[in-house]
DNA sequence: TCTGATTATGAAAACGATTTCATGAATTCG
DNA sequence: CGAATTCATGAAATCGTTTTCATAATCAGA
């Protein structure tokens, strides 16, 4: 493999010379240009990424970090991401916390290490106060998640008012008993809201809701099935359920027609992130613009690497939406 | 940020013995020991990764190209390519290729530029002979796909089985006007070899594949509605359907369940992968051992990097399996 | 014609880590 | 007892790029 200084020796110049040439730099002559650019291509010369980060201080690299990759709501997310970052030039690492606050904390040493130029956190499993610090060793955004403290940009949705939007709409289709499914990830601020938002909407509606009717540990179809089970099996089960995922709720629907009860005559169900699974099963679902929170969270992040200044708080919320089909 | 010249300074030790007691070289003394460690917790010093990688030569990053990381076979590949790259200690980079030559292209400069110490692919876009010459920068993994001609690790499915024993299951269902719907995506082998399998298994129940029972361009849900869509308006339209993924499965279930068809009376469906959505939708499906291919894909390429050795071909193979459900 | 600015090119330093080679002390073995 | 080996520590080189500073030639304007 050919280095600057082999390109440097075919040339007959020396190496400040074809980087100048490399980087377009002022002051060579065109025949010197010619000469840089022929020995480049007859010894088939790129430049070392390696000696180019510790050189220029950046790695052209952004760390995203996700609960799991499989679920469709963070493939959406990532898919999204790596195409901005691609059209920029730099490149995404693909971390998976796997919901572990270690798993999370060994990732972060990858901006500590500058290995990475920033990072984006999907989700959050540490307390912000853990995280913090990495904030010295370059920018940090969040991504659909959020945090009071936080002193860097975040781009989320508004969980309050789609936790209310989906639970009214309950509400209005002449439910009374509401049972709320959740994944009860102890550190999800989203989680957190869209159950203020569900009661929020009980409370004005004047209903009650029973211990029994909340159901958590859900993240996938097994899981909503299984929640499924747990319901049939309760004396006064509830007549709706508010879930936090197509996924979980597909789930729900698929074992309520195994069991021979109807969708949404026997039980309603809601789901979250309008994705295609929701319009195949038919799914009352509350939509999240997962493509606009993507590319604005890494479009801060590279104006945040780019920029240099210290981090400060910003936030971009966006509103969800109703999609009302046959499941409720 | 703290450098190893700024611990030996506070160590009053050299850079060398610094280094020496970070990497656990022989040769140091307890006492030196702990200087050196007590100097680097009070300094908060890790070493910076853009000298390291320069230094060793290694970047301890692996590059996967995977086409769209939201078709749900990619996601799960990915998910079980980064938790095996994590456990060893590798970090990896997403390379979404959007089926695109020139994208792929882009990406290889990665191991050119040596900013990744090797590649997995998981569709290829290019011709091998394009692509080969990056195997002078770094070792590459084919997972998935296959190329009869590269000489590097490819593990992959027996797809014309996997073609055969999906049609063969049509035909032992009674179904004799047999329709094959797929990706029609010109690189891939894997369809190339599924189409071969479905006409060997029409060949021997010695049944006719019409011109217009080809099915092309079907990747997503609604590529899967449009294809019923042209199906529907045939005047002899095929009573069952071979198709390429659950997805394009399911949306043409789903249309044809819009559209007051009978599934499997109507139109039979098959699908591949065996994902989540497969037993939501009762397809039948033609499993692929996803996790399996994955972790030995990221198994190959992480001993390829730490052998050093010229690349060699070696092929691994996995069967695939028929799941029978309401779809056929 | 002279002076200051611009142009063209290159040597050395810098980025930060790890390895190689050097030096001297201590230990071991014949 | 002396030679060889091992142990302990450090200086310099190395990895490969880019920037800073130096030098000389050319140009433009007063």
């Amino acid at each position: 493999m050919a280095t600057i200084q082999d390109v440097a020796k075919m040339a007959g110049l020396s190496r400040t010379t074809v980087s100048r040439v490399i980087n377009q730099h002022p002051y060579v002559t065109e025949e010197k240009k010619r000469l840089v650019s022929k020995a480049m291509k007859e010894l088939n010369y790129v430049p070392n990424s390696s000696a180019r980060r510790l050189r220029r201080q950046q790695t052209e690299t952004i760390a995203v970090y996700v609960p799991r990759i499989t679920n469709p709501f963070f493939s959406h997310l990532v898919e999204v991401m790596e195409k901005e970052a691609a059209k920029k030039g730099y490149q995404l690492i693909l971390c998976q916390t796997s919901y572990k606050k270690e798993q999370e904390r060994s990732f972060l040493e990858l901006l500590k290490t500058k290995q990475v130029d920033g990072l984006i956190l999907t989700s959050i499993e540490n307390d912000w106060s853990e995280i913090e610090p990495y904030l010295a060793y370059g920018p940090i955004v969040v991504c659909n998640e959020y945090s009071d403290s936080a002193q860097v940009p975040l781009v989320f949705l508004d969980q309050i008012e789609g936790g209310y939007i989906g639970t009214k709409h309950l509400i209005e289709q002449g439910y009374t008993k509401l049972g709320y499914c959740t994944g009860d990830h102890k550190s999800s601020r989203v989680a957190h809201d869209r159950r203020i938002g569900f009661l929020k909407a009980l409370n004005e509606a004047g209903l009650q809701m029973k211990d029994e009717w909340y159901f958590g540990g859900a993240y996938s179809v097994q899981d909503g099935k299984n929640t499924f089970e747990t319901l049939r099996n309760l004396e006064d089960p509830p007549q709706a359920l508010f879930t936090g995922s197509d996924e979980v709720a597909a789930g729900i629907v698929k074992a309520a027609g195994d069991a021979g009860w109807n969708v949404p005559q026997d039980l309603a169900v809601i789901g979250f992130d309008n994705q295609p699974l929701a319009e195949l099963m038919e799914l009352t679902t509350v939509e999240q613009p997962i493509e606009s929170i993507a590319s604005q969270a890494m479009g801060l992040m590279i104006e945040s690497i780019k920029s240099k200044r210290a981090s400060v708080r910003k936030e971009v919320i966006l509103p969800l939406k109703m999609i009302q089909r046959s499941s409720t």
